[in-house]
DNA sequence: ATTATAAATGAACGAACATTCATTTATATT
DNA sequence: AATATAAATGAATGTTCGTTCATTTATAAT
């Protein structure tokens, strides 16, 4: 039997990111997909299901992805302020380097397509993220908050500033670049505001 | 002359949105909206220029409805503190009464649209926001921050929170619901994080 | 009452869409 | 070398899309 080119599902998932990212959902079609990644149309129904299947399946990875990599260097016994350190460099960095992926993501969050990702992202991420916060609360290291308050205020920030970064501007500036001075002034904020 | 059917008009707008929220932009379709508003598609032509237009149209109004929502009861000669949490609760208490406008415009935020949207809406609220920030900052009531930083900190945790209420779930709890309770711890971190 | 004019319409347009199908192609197994 | 099989394809399918057009309808001005 012919065996799969991997290097074609290689350029199906990267041609999707850019596709979607510059031109949104709306907008990407697979024949158009099939021209950027010069596969026909009907290659990429070997690989998904069809155009949701695909969408769903690339966002999920991209998804773990990041979330994979905000936990590198990332120990369990850090302290609080170390932890969320550590894990905002870890977004921050791979933001940098994966401008467009993240952009991806973003998009992914508010669709109506990010219900379906969500259940397809492994339990374990999701089980670090709130036994790190839970422990914190424990040794009194972060007022005790519901979840999703502490959630908040530790990360949307973080996002927000990073999509400000990405449109190169804000509401009132012209011009914004998100750089370390930055990231720090408001990571000792976030830590301000979340130590007892 | 034959004069507007101003409800029409209407249909035309609270249908769109709420297609939009329900669809998204992709499976938002001119000839649906027509079914759903009652009216023919060449209608809806007669009060948009294309599709894109009706968008960014619709979008603006939405946007400025909800900023200038946000500046009631709101005078510059307010504390900080003061004024924040007027901008809070303004901010919560229109998305408790319109939470599809809101996801509305949560959704045109992160879509390519968002750039002309923005375009679109009156500089007097940017100014608004601008001074208010500034007026703080000089009066040692909030950090010295870019303004960037200062809104990511500011808003993005309500925005974020709203958006949790909204999927009625968050990462880790299956159930999720926004209350006064919330809002307030999470203002009360914020105003801690911002207070020199 | 008549006229002028813009609103409103249903049907129609070509273009683009997601998906499928019949066929060819490459490779692992025999 | 021959065979089996899944990958890969270009063309075609029917559907839905945004938009336009010829016609009718309602009303303000005469």
């Amino acid at each position: 039997m012919r065996t799969r080119d991997e290097g074609k599902e290689q350029l199906i998932k990267e041609h999707s990111i850019k596709m979607i990212v510059k031109k949104g959902l709306d907008g990407f079609s697979i024949q158009n997909l099939a021209k950027a990644a010069k596969v026909s149309p009907a290659t990429i129904y070997i690989y998904y299901k069809d155009k949701e299947d695909l969408i769903v399946t690339i966002g999920a990875e991209v998804f773990e992805e990041v979330l994979s990599h905000s936990l590198k260097n990332f120990t369990p016994d850090m302290s609080f302020a170390e932890g969320l350190k550590v894990q905002w460099k870890n977004r921050a960095d791979y933001f940098m380097s994966h401008p467009v992926k993240v952009q991806f993501i973003e998009q992914l969050r508010y669709s109506q397509l990010y219900v379906k990702i969500g259940k397809k992202i492994a339990p374990d991420f999701k089980i670090a993220m709130s036994q790190f916060a839970h422990k914190a609360m424990a040794n009194k290291e972060l007022v005790k908050l519901p979840f999703e308050v502490y959630w908040s205020i530790a990360f949307a920030p973080l996002y927000q500033l990073i999509k400000f970064h990405s449109e190169g501007k804000s509401y009132v500036n012209e011009q914004f670049q998100l750089t370390d001075k930055e990231m720090n002034q408001s990571l000792k904020l976030v830590l301000k505001a979340l130590k007892p």
